[in-house]
DNA sequence: TGCGTGACGTGAA
DNA sequence: TTTCACGCCACGC
């Protein structure tokens, strides 16, 4: 079967999943895509978490995703040009207490939030 | 139907 | 040491 729409009930949405994950990032903390795509197996996966992230901006309300939470491993605002403004990222960040300088979250080591760690 | 793209990350040269 | 290239999965055209 060349076309497995459903090839088991594991058929986990991989944009779901990274969802519901950024969702549980708490305000005030940030997190990346690499660890996202660990937590969810793939290991490369980390751009596909970014197109999560696209696919997650529309959404509003209780499905709202926290996008602007989930930056590079570098801890640069990576995304930042996908949202409504370029500041639109940093503001919010800011409005949770992280400092954001040159479109990189200061202290980001300190404010990484590893969903396989806290989650764990 | 098939190919390329895409908010990244890691490995190797 | 820094830079280049590749890889992943899913979606769009």
């Amino acid at each position: 079967m060349k076309t497995p729409k459903e090839p088991t009930e594991a058929h986990r949405n991989f944009f779901k999943d990274v969802h519901d994950v950024v969702r549980l990032v708490p305000a005030g903390r940030v997190t990346t895509y690499g660890a996202i795509a660990h937590y969810l197996g793939a290991r490369n996966g980390a751009r596909m978490v970014g197109w999560a992230m696209m696919a997650a901006h529309p959404l509003v309300g209780p499905t709202a995703v926290p996008a602007h939470r989930v930056i590079n491993r570098l801890g640069l605002l990576t995304g930042r040009q996908h949202f409504a403004t370029s500041t639109a990222m940093q503001e919010a960040l800011e409005a949770e207490g992280v400092h954001v300088e040159d479109d990189q979250v200061q202290d980001f080591q300190r404010l990484f939030w590893d969903p396989s760690k806290e989650l764990a």
